[in-house]
DNA sequence: TAGAGCCTGGACAACGTTGTCAGATGCGAG
DNA sequence: CTCGCATCTGACAACGTTGTCCAGGCTCTA
């Protein structure tokens, strides 16, 4: 029976089991213990007779080493550590895949959690994240304060921020034109004649948001139109709410003729409103959304590449650890207009 | 300047850069180790007077405890590991959220990976996993032979498989009722009608496109329909042979008048193919997708609830470490049918 | 055949934390 | 004034691994 257990009986807490060591290995074998490390990590200096004794060992014992104890020897964790705002958020599945294949690829293994846009919560996993000493973390923020993270940036955590800036904290950020995108797609309706334009996006204070809304703004002003109060619903993304403002701005005399939508979630939604209308309204939404192509008409969207903000981001963390990477810099992504119908539609007034 | 500065040059691989211990902290405050370790644990028996010193201390160098030490010590991680085929799959993605929600609750944290549908990998991250040894791991099998977690599950690593069951090996299973759901779906096409029906699914290899296709037979053979070999796809996912294989029998003499969808991803494809047609043709697929209420015709699908799925898997898995569970078990949970309008479609012949 | 050098193996300390236990301090009671 | 007790504090070992360093045995050469 191997040593170590004897442990059972004096930590009752322990979640172990039985776990042999490199010193139960070694005692099996009947070698010494930092000759089962050396075989245990394809060390050169052991002869082939002695190794095939340790692997025999490892085999009946059923050992498999413990990376806590090795990381704390190393210092490395090899494992990074991603906040983001809802895994089941469709947006961030390749988001997150990308970063994952990243850190795969230079061998690190990926840690999540959700924020759901709770900045404390998001605070608490980064935190935590850094308490194991993830090698680096990329963080999705929801909050617009960072600087709890300074101590941890200065004790060497690698550490990118996508999709959102950091706030009040000078670290590499990778983003989505959200701005140039929102007032693309926005000049697109206009383009095809329309001037009541409605806007429905999610709280300012969520830096996309704001980006997509100022996007909005521009495009509406440098056409030269004066955009009402009642064209724009910002703080909602549940379908409720998103419903009730869209039909808000689609009733009453003056209606909007085409509305712009700040995220995946609210297009779901207003895409059903609009579907309920008697009349045909254009529509515009920020973020693709699987099957846009199959409605009737098809849904056009300014997207923004997912996965190529997770992979920019994670790449540029590994670069850090590389010590390749010197000052932060604010890396911007393009979108892409991809028309489809719903945007070319004219005004129906 | 904290003690262990001196590491970085002994150790140049480090990546802690220098981070302060207890030791430094314990230096600073002029108190002993353990007392910092007793304010950093909230345990009692520290006067007011010295934790305040000691929170002075934490708070001047930036001090963080390092929780790999802490595992090391303890035994337990307060971590789970999550192997899943892709987190980028819209199914996943709820199912990833579930777990990671019910790891929360009891304050671990999740670490996930993606087999890519490939069994070595799947061996090799749920190996790492354990090694990093995290509590517990929820699996979504990619292989069909677990005795590779043997010595991992006999070592008390608390073990669930999710949406498949574990191959070779006795151990907790929930799985959606693929079977049923395929032969209840089918049976709704037949019901409306249809007796050439045509399935699309995955490598039968995969445990739930097995089931799902006995699901079809089961349900055809109940009709006294003999289902012949042109009828059925089986190996693809990727859109070029779904696309392909539902072309094929879709033309010919005596087509299809209906087809079955084996997964979300056969689905979108099918749906793609069909809209090309100059006729109708009925169809249900399994799993549910975003705005399939919005096409026309509604798509009809049979749908699990991914999010309960993973709820039910770690939950259970919790309760293994609990100790409250004995004998592995396998659970199903129930399928539901959606009807939408494309899988009431008449035969058009 | 002796000496130099190489190859293999092992003893030991250290990584940063926590559990154990014993020492120090202060207070009240006899 | 002293003893006992409770409260607070700290020294020390241990968790399982890896880096360092040295010992012993072997081979090869002079």
């Amino acid at each position: 029976m191997p040593e170590t257990t004897r442990r059972a009986d004096r930590l009752p807490g322990t979640r172990y089991g039985n776990r042999p060591t490199m010193k139960d290995v070694a005692a099996r074998a009947g070698v010494g213990l930092k000759t089962v490390s050396r075989v245990v990590n394809g060390e050169p200096g052991v002869t082939p007779d002695t190794e095939r004794r340790v692997q025999e060992a490892i085999e009946a014992l059923g050992f498999r080493r413990n990376d806590s104890a090795r990381v704390l020897r190393k210092g490395r964790t090899a494992s990074i550590g991603l906040v983001l705002e809802d895994l089941a958020d469709p947006f961030y599945g390749p988001l997150s895949r990308a970063v994952e294949e990243v850190a795969r690829a230079h061998g690190a293994l990926l840690i999540n959690g959700s924020s759901a846009e709770d900045p404390e919560r998001e605070q608490e996993l980064a935190l935590a994240l850094c308490a194991r000493r993830v090698d680096g973390l990329v963080v999705i923020p929801a909050g617009d304060d960072h600087r709890y993270l300074e101590p941890e940036i200065r004790a060497g955590v690698a550490t990118v921020f996508v999709d959102r800036p950091a706030g009040r904290i000078d670290a590499d950020v990778v983003l989505s034109d959200n701005y140039g995108g929102a007032r693309d797609g926005v000049a697109h309706l206009i383009a095809h004649g329309h001037r009541r334009i409605g806007f429905i996006g999610d709280m300012p204070r969520i830096h996309t948001a704001a980006e997509r809304l100022r996007g909005y703004r521009a495009a509406m002003e440098d056409a030269g139109i004066a955009v009402e109060e009642r064209w724009m619903s910002l703080g909602a993304t549940d379908p409720e709410r998103v419903r009730r403002a869209a039909e808000e701005m689609l009733s009453g005399p003056d209606p909007v003729t085409a509305i712009f939508a700040g995220n995946n979630r609210v297009t779901v939604t207003v895409i059903r409103v609009l579907a309920e209308q008697s009349r045909q309204v254009a529509f515009v939404g920020f973020d693709d959304i699987e099957l846009a192509d199959l409605l009737q008409p098809g849904v056009t969207v300014v997207a923004q590449d997912a996965a190529a903000l997770g992979r920019t981001a994670a790449e540029r963390l590994f670069r850090q650890l590389d010590g390749t990477l010197v000052a932060p810099e604010r890396i911007e992504l393009p979108t892409r207009l991809i028309t489809r119908g719903s945007g070319e539609l004219p005004p129906a007034d």
